[in-house]
RNA sequence: GGCGCCAUGGUGCAACGGUUAGCACAUCGCCCUUUCAAGGCGGUAAUACGGGUUCGAUUCCCGUUGGCGCUACCA
């Protein structure tokens, strides 16, 4: 059975994506999951980069991935290593197995290769072998003179097994496994080409001792090719955890057209990477509790392979956003602040003072009376822009709502000269200022309020007032509030 | 087509032979209230279907259906 915590430390994961699109959210998960399990059990991860179709590959997309996995806080130990760096490896490797008998020389012209499903006869009623073979691998060249490739000479009968820390024991029929291509065959000058995905994925993770290969569970089918391969480099197979796909809401393999797959794209859209990593935690995975809310330590301390799920799991974008809110509003809040100092530089409504000192007290205090009502980062830029800047609008929609009544300029005027004459600034003195004019007036209260709140942010919706007007300072109210009243008359 | 994997509310998980089938998201209603969130309380909603095994199946076995995956000189 498996090795398990009693060989922990010897635990060595890697993720391996391939360079052919972003970091797609699966990929993200498929990365996340190994980095669990490599931090919760003190192993090692490795990161590599499967680049060894160079027709596909587009290396300027490796950055993109790495900034992904590090928005994640998903870290690694050693890499990244680029496979197309170690071509000299999986070359050896191949011939290797020529050498040992695992492997022949085939001379098919790729398009017509004379093994694969598609030659299988139909047999009628006889048992016909499902995967036919060409006569290349028992030394009858089909097309003697081309160059050729090298392929894996998978056995005559028999089962191919392996254990799946997920799916448990698998067992595949030898017979039902094509003969996979290890090596292209060279063009040109050289004598082989590039390796191909199943050669390389093996020399490598026998090459870096790895122990425990988590992937995607669309590798599963591929998995007894791959031990087949281990042991004909005599290498001992890993210990295998597939894990299921994510899918999109109509349960088809999640794409750009269920909305954004890219998880930089979360990224930008202004998830906070905890909620995000806690989201995608807990899809195909479970602790076993009632537990939702789970910050990383807690995921670090609970996760197990044995608890991931067998079943596809569709993304659920809303759940992903009331994740979102839930760490804007639990996070301690200086955990939060550095990503709103961030988001209002990238707005241009920064200001240093608030750094440091009683700026940064300010800051932190305005971060907390907003992000209750926050749901992506830069809300913080758009919606709440008046806690940040005086240059801001109106929403038009708020000045329909809540200044349609006439009374509202004389209210709000007379207002800013309570609010001028206050001795103290605090809640409170606002409070009763406020009431006692709308009381004065034969006005609710609300009414007031609303209308203020409109003036002095611009928006329907906005925190409680009375700490608005706190945080925003005496001065600042009564200017805005006669600068609403000047607008409204000038119209 | 062949082979493989999977199957609890709309979604993610729980119940690992005996529960009024539980929790969370979403949804609906109520409370709170100064707008909108948050929060509190409550409602609607599930074991795909058919056979077995068993005193008893969500749970074990078989079949059907459905979904997904693999079936490349892609990864």
């Amino acid at each position: 059975m498996m090795e398990t915590a009693a060989k922990a430390a010897s635990v060595r994961v890697r993720f391996a994506p391939s360079p052919t699109g972003y970091l797609h959210v699966g990929g993200a998960r498929t990365a996340l999951f190994n980095w669990l399990f490599a931090r919760s059990q003190r192993g090692t991860m490795v990161l590599r980069i499967e680049d060894t179709d160079a027709e596909r590959n587009k290396p300027e997309l490796v950055q993109g991935i790495l900034d992904g996995l590090k928005w994640l806080g998903v870290d690694w130990d050693e890499g990244p290593f680029y496979q197309s760096q170690r071509t000299a490896l999986y070359t050896e490797a191949a011939k290797k197995c020529l050498a040992n008998g695992s492997a022949f020389l085939c001379y098919c012209v790729a398009e017509r290769y004379a093994g694969g499903d598609h030659a299988a006869e139909n047999g009628d009623g006889g048992k016909v072998r499902r995967v036919a073979r060409c006569s290349c691998r028992e030394g009858v060249p089909s097309n003697p003179g081309a160059k050729p490739a090298i392929r894996f000479k998978v056995p005559v009968g028999g089962t191919t097994k392996f254990f799946d820390a997920v799916f448990g024991e698998r067992e595949f029929s030898n017979d039902e496994i094509e003969d996979f291509v290890l090596l292209r065959s060279g063009k040109g000058e050289e004598e082989f080409g590039q390796s191909m995905y199943q050669l390389g994925v093996v020399v490598d993770d026998i090459d870096m001792r790895i122990t425990h290969v988590i992937r995607g569970a669309d590798h599963i089918s591929n998995t007894p090719k791959q031990v087949l391969l281990y042991r004909a480099l005599g290498a001992k197979p890993p210990i295998f955890a597939h894990v299921p796909l994510i899918l999109g809401s109509d349960k088809s393999r999640l794409s750009k057209r269920h909305g954004a797959t890219d998880v930089n794209m979360y990224r930008h859209e202004g998830f906070l990477p905890e909620a995000f990593r806690n989201f995608l935690a807990l899809l195909g995975w479970a602790p076993g509790g009632d537990d939702q809310f789970m910050r990383t330590s807690e995921l670090l301390e609970k996760f197990s392979l044995e608890g991931v799920s067998r079943t596809n799991g569709i993304f659920d974008r809303p759940k992903l956003e009331w994740y979102n809110t839930q760490y804007m509003q639990k996070l301690p809040i200086e955990e939060l602040l550095p990503y709103v100092e961030e988001e209002l530089k990238r707005s241009n409504l920064w200001k240093a003072e608030w750094g440091s000192g009683a700026g940064h007290e300010w800051f932190s205090k305005t971060v907390d009376l907003l992000r209750p009502r926050i749901r992506l980062l830069p809300n913080f830029s758009d919606w709440a822009r008046a806690f940040w800047s005086d240059e801001f609008p109106r929403d038009p929609a708020a000045i329909e709502k809540f200044w349609k009544d006439d009374r509202v300029p004389e209210l709000l005027s007379k207002l800013a000269d309570a609010l001028e004459a206050l001795p103290e600034w605090n809640h409170d003195a606002c409070d009763h200022a406020a009431r006692a004019i709308a009381e004065a007036a034969g006005v609710k209260a609300g009414m007031l309020i609303n209308a203020t709140r409109v003036a002095i942010v611009g928006q329907a919706v906005a925190p409680p007032l009375f700490d608005t007007m706190v945080t925003l300072g005496q001065e600042r109210m009564v200017r805005r509030l006669r600068d609403a009243v000047r607008s409204l008359r000038g119209k």
